[in-house]
Order: C-alpha cells, then structure tokens, then sequence
DNA sequence: ATGCTAATGCAACTAAAGTTGTGTTAGGGT
DNA sequence: ACCCTAACACAACTTTAGTTGCATTAGCAT
C-alpha cells in the first residue's frame, strides 16, 4: 500500500470499487456484517485481488477511512467560544452518523488492537481533539472560558456523552443535549 | 434457555464451563478473537453441545452477562451527591475494565443489533443510568445540585467521557479526572 | 508500435466454521 | 431399584473463509 508502482487507471478503479463496496456493505449490516468475500462479490473484483492487496477487513477500513481523511471535520474560529464548541459537537454528531465511522470505531474496540488500527485511532483522535482544544484555548484567552479548565478535559466532556448517546445508547443526539454539554463543559 | 427442564448436575456445569472459558477467552483476545470452537476446546464441553444449546457466540455473551448481573454495581446514597457520583463514576470505570464488559460493548457495536444483544445493552444501560439519576434528584432535594438540570443528563455527562476515555482513546482514567467530570456536571 | 511486468482473474486447493444423524450418559420421576 | 428421556458426545457431513499456482490483462517505459 505504501509503495503503489503501478497507480494507473485500473489499480484506481479496483480501489475505488472495493472501498465503495466496502462502505456500502458497512452501511447496510454493520461491521459485524463485513466480509472479503461479500466486498469481492459486490464490487465484482476477485477475492484473490483484495486478499493480496489488503489482506483483512479491518486493512479495508483503514484504507478508507485515510482516503477520506482530506474530509474531516472543519473546527470554526468566529471568537465566540460557546457557539464554536457548539458547532464543533454538532459536527462530531454528524459524522458519527456515517456507518464507516461506527465500522472503524467498532473494529478498534472489538480486535485485540490489530496494531494499525489502533495507530490510525490515536492520530485521528489525538489529531481532533488537539484541534478543538485550540477553540477552547482561545476562549480562555479571551476570558469566556475559566482558565484554570484542561482544555482536553473540556472537550472530551463535549465529544464523550455525545459519543456515548450514539454509539452505546444508541439514540439521536438534539440540539438541546448538545447546549447542555457544551454549557457544562466550559461552566 | 428460557425452559429448562433438567436443571440438574450435568446442565449447570456444562453451562459453569463453557461461560467460564468464554470469558477467560475473552480477557486474554477480545471480542474479536472470540469463536465457540475455540470455547468448546477450552472448556472441554462439545463443540456440537454448545451450538445446539447457544446457536452463536453473542448468545453466550449474553447469558455470560445476564448470570453476572447480580453482582452489578451498587450506587452508593450517603447523602452526599458529590461523594456519591464520585462513587459511582470510578465503579463504572472499574467495570469498564472488566473484559467481558468490553466484549459486550464490542458486540452491541459490531452487529446490526442482532435484537437480543441490543435488547440486553439497553435494558442494562436504562437501570444503570436510572439509579445514577436517582443520586442526582436526591441532591437536587437537598439542594446540592441545581434543580434545573435534567438528572439523566447530568448522568452521561458522567458516565459518556469516562466510556470515551477507556473504550475509544484507551487510555486510564485517573481520580483527578473523574473529579473534573463530577463537578462540571453539576456545575 | 512493441516488450516488460505489475496487477488482476481464474480455478483448484486447504483450513476453519457450522450442521445433522445417531448413539450414549445421567437427571429425575415412578 | 427401575425406566424414561433431556442433555450430551461423537463422527461424518456441508458450508464458508482463506490460500496458492498459473494464465491473462493492461499500465507504462522504450
């Protein structure tokens, strides 16, 4: 994967058909419902091809979550703190809509910790919540937010119980909910 | 499962091993590593003994709970709501350590919501999380806590970051931690 | 255009998961 | 003590997952 000799128009197109598979298969009956050989059927290249290319399913959905990682969520910065974080968790809400979200998320707690995926969670985690710590930060210099508050301790008591609601408890998160985190969170 | 009609000896210790090796399996490769063959070799108990009486591996997990679920938390009332929650919030992340624990999480999210497991997860997370409330409605009585705030919300504003923190980012939660969500629930 | 070879397709194989038919063991009632 | 049968063990079977050797296709360089 890292290595690509040959990126021409068919290797592109067996990726982009496997990884659409993939997705849709995740979309339809969850992680638990993956499997190389229904991927190789539904996107009609040979289970051969991805066994080599990939390897394992959770191989799959590291591949699609990097290739679509350009689309990630975009941290606002308008200055008022309270209404950044609000639209921050709104959009944590949103993409933990998106079935891939909840495969790859699945896959990291139900292996062993295949090692890459496990690496891919952290840099991912580690890359947002860094981001929307920033918000906080420039709330506390901007007086909004007490300064004495761990700005990653702040975002994870947003992005946890949203989390937490979706993933575990399994229902819809309102807008109502999230005011109350956010308001909460920063006191 | 629901109809025994033979109770005796044999059944029950059939039943003490093939849990007993689900959940040492479980501790020692997750979820994910979890197949009745390999609980049939561990406890002994015939591989076609455990299909017919159980038919699946998130079965056995659910019974391994349903029979654990007497020795569930219990939710400490001294009275004061503060000491309480703290109480509270550091069983559950011990509970979280529990490999079982994870492996059902684990499940609950890989599936589709195979019905009995989501089933279980929910009845679980309603009582869980209604005891916890009642911490908070008793404090609000007392005066401890704002009136205000939604008792269940209050609770995932507890229980959502400590989850996140084990299941996702993986890493421990300490007492300080805790102590930081406690008291920005409840303002 | 032509040749080289990475990438894919295909079929046959091994391994593991799951199922079924039949005989055996041991609760529990009489 | 005896019998009945639920629960179990065993072996053979079917199905699905994963692997390997070889033929074919199609990027890409010359």
């Amino acid at each position: 994967m890292s290595t690509i000799t040959r990126p021409g128009g068919r290797t592109e197109r067996t990726r982009t058909a496997v990884l659409g598979a993939a997705f849709t298969i995740t979309a339809e009956v969850g992680y638990g419902g993956l499997s190389i050989e229904a991927i190789a059927e539904r996107s009609g290249i040979h289970k051969t091809t991805i066994y080599r290319r990939w390897g394992s399913v959770d191989a799959i959905l590291f591949d699609a979550i990097v290739s679509r990682a350009e689309s990630a969520v975009l941290l606002p910065s308008t200055g008022d703190a309270r209404a950044d974080l609000n639209a921050m968790a709104r959009s944590v809400a949103e993409n933990l809509e998106d079935p891939m979200s909840r495969a790859v998320a699945a896959a990291a707690l139900s292996g062993t910790g295949d090692g890459s995926l496990k690496e891919l969670s952290d840099r991912f985690w580690d890359d947002r919540i860094g981001k929307a710590a920033e918000i906080v930060k420039a709330g506390q210099k901007e007086g909004q937010i007490d300064a004495k508050l761990d700005p990653s301790v702040v975002v994870v008591e947003i992005i946890g119980p949203i989390w937490f609601r979706v993933m575990v408890l399994q229902v819809l998160v309102d807008r109502s909910f999230i005011e109350a985190l956010v308001d909460g969170a920063i006191r």
